[in-house]
DNA sequence: CTTAAGATGAAAGTAATACTATTATATTTG
DNA sequence: CAAATATAATAGTATTACTTTCATCTTAAG
């Protein structure tokens, strides 16, 4: 996808100070996704990014209140880009069905490229979505940090999308459970397939995640 | 649902030593289930654990040789109630639609009633397959696990409603991932409309988790 | 050019966690 | 009754997720 210059903005809550305005800061997010990616979110600390990055430890709290917080924060970088580039595919197209189609791949697809265009490597902040944000939900802290906004650009999307499938049937009793579970869904079967095969049908090269997905979709709102 | 006086049986491997074998060993498994309910996975410890049953922390290490142990134990304890009830509600049933519809039903249904057939609380329990088990099996050991066996249970279960689907149409081609996207599915309803009820479409009281996925499932096989 | 504010780094410290190891004391079984 | 086994008590280890303090380096304003 050829991208425009654009920047995508976090808002000032979810970092203690904006990684995105220093070179330090675009460091700790640019290597952390990196890290969780190798380690996996338990096994990564802000002592061991310190040590890569040649920084300390100390510094990156000044950014990231916690390691809870900085996963928060991708996570949110990720539903800020999604939300980006699903405006992009979804804008000047007049046929509704093309449109919800459009937002279904877009949900489910593989992300194979790298835009460059921010210190965020978003093949491995996918990767980081599908196998460690339910970390960043199930937590006893849940319903105080839902109240404080930190889950609304994911909230966001699932409502954007929502209103596609309204549009197409406009009594349909289940959106956002259709959206939430093709998102989710979607995730736990890129999961599986690379971790617990049996549980899916997915086959190297056939784009069977994106196959289902669409047809349960429209199937379902039919 | 009425039960006969059967019991749940797990293999050795997920185990160091049988907690069904002894007082001790139930008490551990049926107040962890209380604490990891009332505490979350990450604040649960042997130690408070030890002090809740006036037992030590040593001693539990003899049953379990990990929290983690303990979790993968009890999700699998889970599987193999469900795969009980699921051939229970199966068999002896001529239609292969309504088969399946019982299956969905019990797959996706809330757990109201504790059976009090054994030493586990299954409210309290589907409660925790629905706000921790993602945490059993998204580690960086999971590949190694699934080798030895650990999510063969829920693999099984997936199977054999599989069958069920491809017994109605046999040639639909993704049954495993159609049947994973509806457990998953309706573990992360059941959560969000709990903590994040703008991505479900959730009224108390009325069953629209059940009555989605059902409809979902025979409109996407048909 | 100087100085003060702010950002970063180094080091040490804390409380808790997830275990392990050792030894003592019950309890059961032969 | 003795031996084997289960459990309890205690202490210890390495690591984690942070916090605190203080030194240093950079920068930007006067």
């Amino acid at each position: 996808m050829q991208t425009l210059n654009i920047n995508i903005t976090i808002e000032p809550h979810f970092f203690t100070k904006d990684p995105a305005s220093t070179d330090l800061g675009k460091k700790i997010v640019s290597h952390s996704i990196i890290m969780i990616n190798e380690l996996g979110f338990e096994a990564f600390t802000f002592r061991k990014l310190g040590v890569a990055i040649g920084s300390n430890e100390s510094s990156i709290y000044r950014y990231f209140e916690s390691k809870h917080a900085l996963l928060v924060y991708l996570i949110n970088w990720y539903w800020s880009w999604i939300e980006y580039k699903l405006v992009f595919v979804t804008t000047n197209i007049p046929s509704a069905k093309e449109k919800l189609n459009n937002a279904i791949v877009l949900l489910t697809q593989e992300t194979i490229e790298d835009t460059n265009v921010s210190f965020i490597n978003e093949v491995l902040l996918h990767k980081i979505i599908i196998s460690e944000s339910s970390k960043a939900y199930h937590t006893c802290d849940i319903d105080a940090e839902n109240e404080k906004g930190f889950y609304k650009t994911y909230k966001r999307v699932v409502q954007r999308v929502s209103s596609m499938v309204l549009e197409i049937n406009p009594s349909f009793e289940f959106p956002h459970m259709l959206v939430s579970t093709v998102i989710e869904g979607a995730h736990h079967q890129r999961y599986f397939s690379e971790h617990i095969p049996a549980l899916t049908d997915v086959v190297k090269g056939k784009n069977n995640i994106v196959r289902f997905y669409t047809d349960l979709v429209f199937k379902s709102i039919s």
